[in-house]
DNA sequence: GATAGTGTATTATAGGTGTATTACGGCCAA
DNA sequence: TTGGCCGTAATACACCTATAATACACTATC
């Protein structure tokens, strides 16, 4: 996996298994891989990668069985409330970009609405 | 100000100049507050502002005079091609975590729309 | 020339991040 | 019971970031 510069790689890893499991591709209440397998998945220690399971254990989207593994939380309450807060927090930090570059509220669907068509060739 | 933990406040700094210059606040031509007063303003050290100058002046957006100051450029065409690729950049993010989420592209506009009708109020 | 304000450079220190390595303890199946 | 996966913890090292303090160099102005 390619990780950004800047961002520290377990938070990059906290996010990628949150869309992973947000997206269905790690479902509710299944295993996720060991923290060994992914440390090699991801090319990175494993220190690093228990850093994000801890975490994300923490907020209760894993649950970790010691001497087994993490599995993905059974709370679909939980995870539908984790979705809508992660959409929702992308819908601020892109009108308050595009606001601090001076778009106003109607040019942001308007170049929105254009990158979309562009994209689509 | 206050800076994100996680992202290291000299690119911050970089980010919040950009866009005072691309809303007009920073002028071109004019000069932008010294290292010593930027540091007192933002709460930050002197080195860590000069590390944000050092890089916006590489990237041509602003001009040095040794004793006398930072300078935004006058060079308007630069300063417009900066704005596109920053808005282009934001729009890029933005659609690519939104996919990432599960988020189809009609379903990005339509959250969208409703957000920025939320916010009005 | 002296002074004040500017950018610049250097050094030391501290904290966070990531790696590498080693070790311990729990679970399960052969 | 043993061996092989699991998670977990601790240590040492290196790098980047940020601070702090000091000093130097350039410019304008008086």
């Amino acid at each position: 996996m390619e990780f950004k510069d800047n961002i520290p790689i377990y938070l990059q890893i906290k996010q990628y298994l949150y869309r992973q499991i947000i997206t269905g591709k790690l479902k509710p209440g299944k295993k996720i891989p060991s923290v060994r397998e992914l440390a090699v998945q991801l090319t990175v220690n494993v220190n690093t990668v228990q850093r994000a399971l801890q975490q994300m254990n923490f907020e209760g989207i894993l649950y970790t069985k010691r001497g087994e593994g993490n599995f993905v939380t059974e709370d679909t309450t939980l995870l539908e409330k984790t979705k809508r807060e992660l959409i929702d927090a992308e819908l601020d930090k892109f009108v308050q970009s595009m606001n601090s570059l001076g778009v106003s509220d109607e040019q942001i669907l308007k170049s929105l609405t254009e990158y979309l068509k562009e994209e689509r060739k």
